[in-house]
DNA sequence: GTAATGAGTAACCGATTGGATACCTATTAT
DNA sequence: ATAATAGGTATCCAATCGGTTACTCATTAC
């Protein structure tokens, strides 16, 4: 039996320190690939296989302009992932209500 | 050059989704290993090396009791995700208002 | 004390991952 | 037309992953 494929999974996607950093960077605006490469020690087909994860998870788009292909963030996803979390959000919030209760008792 | 150790990374660790469907259980409480079994089809040794991996990334606690060892939920690495999602919001926030402005521009 | 129960470890396996080098394709510049 | 540029694909490789079966270690139960 194969097992799933992982690939177009966002969760997959985020989970390498790499394309996290090209989420990154891209946060701060749009770029073509070459920008991307600035600042990554890796190959560009490297950082060209991560891009491709990214599109396939729908994490980014990509959109050619003449020779160049621009990535941009879609955010769809990474909010699927925050609302993921959202459900977990009241056990940080308990702790720190705890933590609070603890801090002032102690007074 | 060996490639870096993920087994205790937080991103890592929620990338399986076998990883997700037992924090999902323990979100509505602690559980001992046998009643975190019930539910999947795979065979106890797997479900302990997921429960290991969820462990070393700081994502649940083991506490020995008797000979069952109980696991909770330990918020803070998700957390961790969560703030790093939270630089991403504006980018679900803009869609949502850029729609709603095309909306209200057709109405 | 011996059996049964709860759960982790060891060893192994095939699939997937992430990287590299070499190559190919499309667009722009000369 | 040809060279240069931007970037993806093909192929290969070692390492890691997720699963299995067999075994071991504690802690009750009888």
């Amino acid at each position: 039996m194969p097992r799933r494929k992982a690939s177009a999974d966002v969760y997959h996607a985020i989970a390498d320190p790499t394309r996290r950093a090209i989420l990154d960077k891209l946060r701060t605006g749009s770029a073509p690939v070459n920008a991307i490469l600035e600042g990554f020690s890796q190959s560009r087909p490297a950082i060209s296989k991560h891009l491709r994860v990214l599109r396939e998870a729908q994490v980014v788009v990509e959109k050619r302009v003449g020779r160049e292909r621009v990535y941009s963030i879609r955010p769809a996803k990474l909010q699927q992932i925050s609302s993921w979390l959202e459900s977990y959000r009241r056990f940080w919030e308990t702790s720190l209500k705890n933590l609070k209760g603890y801090l002032e008792s102690e007074g």
